[in-house]
DNA sequence: TGCTGAGGTCTACAGCGTAGACACGGACCT
DNA sequence: AGGTCCGTGTCTACGCTGTAGACCTCAGCA
């Protein structure tokens, strides 16, 4: 691709956001990235330290549409908006939502959705420690459901296999739907079973 | 190492284990693996179709000790049993826990345990589908907070640096022990958090 | 005018997963 | 007994990876 007059941090990491979304994620390679920006691969170097900060940043131009309702509403839809939002802001770009959902959230954006979650938790009434152990317990089922999801998309059926496997039941419906790994559905169930429990903690301390 | 008179697919994967203990993940590369046998590289794919497969392998060894308490306690003590289990087995190969929680548990003692997840879950008195929501949300957090455990203990303290900066408190005490990422109290409170969550929507439906 | 330092390039290295052809040895059938 | 087959281990080779270190070029400034 034609490169801008100068290679800036933030050029590079939507040049391999796009890269990512177009050959998938195993095309984010330092060569592969260089190349569509028509450059050496070794001029990336001077803009990050290493390929792992290359991709931090990559990860965080992902999150960069995921919108924060605000103090307005409730906690609980706040809590709800923002992981939603972050979930499909990274399905968007399927190619790299598996590297998303393996980095902790460090960039601007990231950390602008991180302080959303603080608060509204806070809000809900948690003592400040409990408010850092439930948004990591969020951000851990957040990150792991987004896992789950991208592979489910891409080609693994093998969590269903487990499904069915366990439960002896066999292939076809009845019940084809309930094995649906990573769906929207499955996600806000266990969103669901997050919120009620921080609600039952905020209950209890009051 | 010595070789066994034959290779076979659990001595393999047994050598892998204890290599990824010894030297971390990263030294798992088939050339390293069949090294440590004794043995060229692609002997290995003899017995695995990849190196994918033969991870999977050597994740299922590593949770052979994990333990499922069975139907004799409550519901709730069981689910927090098997997933402390499978935490505390994956740990104690801190190297390759990262591959654990990153896969699927579909090998013989995942099976088992997904297994005990489920029965754990139907005493509770969700329906089928729950069931299997539930658990699927139960093995994300699991993975994630495994996964976190993994590297708050390796060098990761940007967990703590995004907690700090989104509450705005300065570094050291007071709460220091409040920013622990991955902590086996961090991560209890999150299971709690989810088993609230389920004995809540059990409740409702009943 | 000459120097300096940042940014881009080139070459090279050590390592990776794995395809494909080959070698050996025991099992089986005639 | 001889021939055949096949499972297993070996060898070589390919194309790819991240990145260290030296070099070149050029804008900005004293």
């Amino acid at each position: 691709m034609g490169r801008p007059e100068r290679l800036t941090p933030a050029a590079i990491a939507a040049a391999a956001l796009r890269l990512g979304d177009r050959e998938g994620p195993a095309a984010m390679s330092m060569r592969r990235i260089a190349a569509d920006l028509g450059c050496d691969p070794m001029a990336l170097y001077r803009h990050f330290a290493n390929r792992e900060a290359l991709l931090d940043a990559v990860a965080d131009a992902a999150l960069a549409g995921a919108r924060d309702p605000g103090p307005a509403v409730p906690w609980d839809d706040r809590l709800r908006a923002i992981t939603t939002e972050i979930r499909s802001c990274a399905l968007r770009h399927p190619g790299i939502a598996a590297h998303v959902a393996a980095r902790p959230p460090l960039g601007e954006h990231g950390l602008r959705l991180g302080a959303g979650l603080f608060a509204a938790l806070t809000e809900a009434g948690l003592p400040a420690s409990d408010v850092v152990r439930s948004s990591q317990a969020l951000i851990a089922y957040l990150a792991a459901a987004l896992a789950m999801s991208v592979r489910a998309g891409s080609r693994d059926a093998r969590w269903e296999q487990v499904s069915r496997a366990v439960t002896g039941l066999p292939d076809g419906p009845p019940g084809d739907e309930m094995f649906a790994v990573g769906s929207d559905e499955q996600f806000g169930y266990g969103l669901r079973l997050l919120i009620n429990g921080i609600r039952a903690e905020a209950a209890g301390r009051s």
